[in-house]
Order: structure tokens, then C-alpha cells, then sequence
DNA sequence: TCATGATATAAGTATTTAATTATATAGTTA
DNA sequence: TAACTATATAATTAAATACTTATATCATGA
């Protein structure tokens, strides 16, 4: 059992963030793949706005990264903290909906990103 | 790495529960050893009310389970669930402070449970 | 049985949070 | 440059949350 060995300072905010099922699920998708917001919205049947809003605090602890690409912008999981490993055992841990695959498939094929 | 396979649904509940700095401190003192509620109060410095109603809810969602002995009741981590090899490697990812064993073992001296 | 100590519950409150709707920004393409 | 698409931000609101203080329960021991 190997030790990532983070203190209860760092845990703490990232459990918060993680303890909710958007959040939850997005980084779910992001543990699959780098996805673009329209993916998250067609697969969470979510506003937009809610969305962002979860990824901009995703975004400022640092859990995802973004990259522009042209219109779209695509997150990815962050590995560059040293809480990278906790956040990843933790998605390691929880089996994603059957459905979420398929969703996400069907997602990248109705938007063009 | 072994994975624990709970779903999304049973793990946000766990999540948020120990996505808060006194409960995660409570279930890090229980991955130790067993504790009383007193020896939470002199820990954590909280109100003896605070700690029980983390407790109560601890207790609702099965993450910990208690036994009476008298005049104290002694907490612990319940094994007895799907979700608890979640919650232990999560609990072994966490480093707990330095000081928390030297609290609990003064909290023990200070109290005679 | 009465006083005491350990713990739980209840009621109230301030803060945080996750959504919504409306609007702004920014890149793309005609 | 104008229209369009993708994404972000702002303002608002309802619900959830983590305390506080006051009180209740329950076991023990005089």
C-alpha cells in the first residue's frame, strides 16, 4: 500500500472538491480523456454555466489544466502537484457508470470537438 | 493498485463527510486507535456538541461505529462496508500531523477513559 | 435517590455552496 | 466587420452546513 503522503491541509480541499457528483463525474471523464466543456454538458445534462463554474475550481486548486485549442477549450487532469497521486487513487477507486463511456462517445460525436 | 470499485453514488456521501477538517481529524484518530468523545474535545479543542453531531452523521453514513462501556462510548472505523477500503486508503494516503498522537496520548492521561 | 460526569439532541444563526438567468469575452468564419 | 459558437463571469437565490447555547438522556457512585 503505498503512501502519497499528503497532509490534512492539502487532503481537505481536494476532498471538498471531489465531494460532489458534477465535480465528481467530471473528473471521472477526465480520467478517461482530456474533454472539452460542450462534452461535459451534453454527458452531465448540465447548464453551461454550472459547468464552468465547477471547472474554475477545479481549475484554482489546481486538480485540472486547460489547453486552448482554436474555439474549444480542453481540460485535462493536472499531474504536476503533490496531490496528483491522492486525486488519481481516488478516481482508481470509483468504477464510472457503464453509461458514462457511452455518453461521452456519443457527446464527442454531436459537437465536432 | 488494487482497486476498491464503489460507485459514484456511494462514494460522493463518503467523500463529503470526510471532506471536513474536524471529521477527517476524527477518522484519522479512529485509524489509529479507538477514542471516547472526550478525547476528541480535548484534541480538537472543539465544543463536546460539535463533536457529536460529527459523529452522528460519521455514524449515519456507517463510516464509524461505536460501543458503549459504561460511562464512555468508544468510537472506531466500521470494517463492515463496501466503502471502507475507500476510506482506509484514504485515511493511510493522509499523514497525520506530528502532534495528533502526542494529543491523543496526552487527551488519554488528562481523561481516565 | 440524588448529584455528577459523559454524551446526545434541539433550536437558532451565520456562512458556504450549487444552481439559475443574464451578460460578457474570445475565437472562427462568412 | 458582422454573425456565430464556445466559454467565462456576474448577480441572485435557495439549500446545505458547521457552529453556538441550552437542554435532555443515561450510566455511575455517594
Amino acid at each position: 500500500m503505498e503512501k502519497t503522503g499528503i497532509s490534512v491541509e492539502e487532503a481537505v480541499p481536494v476532498l471538498k472538491l471531489l465531494a460532489d457528483r458534477t465535480r465528481l463525474t467530471i473528473v471521472l471523464m477526465l480520467h478517461q480523456r482530456q474533454c472539452c466543456v460542450c462534452e461535459m454538458v451534453d454527458v452531465l445534462g448540465m447548464s453551461q454555466p454550472a459547468i464552468s463554474q465547477h471547472l474554475r475550481k477545479l481549475r484554482d486548486a489546481k486538480i485540472v489544466a486547460e489547453d486552448r485549442r482554436g474555439q474549444w477549450i480542453y481540460y485535462r487532469l493536472n499531474r504536476e502537484t503533490t496531490f496528483f497521486p491522492f486525486v488519481e487513487y481516488i478516481l482508481e477507486s470509483i468504477q464510472a457508470e457503464e453509461t458514462l463511456i457511452t455518453k461521452m462517445d456519443t457527446a464527442k460525436n454531436i459537437n465536432q470537438c
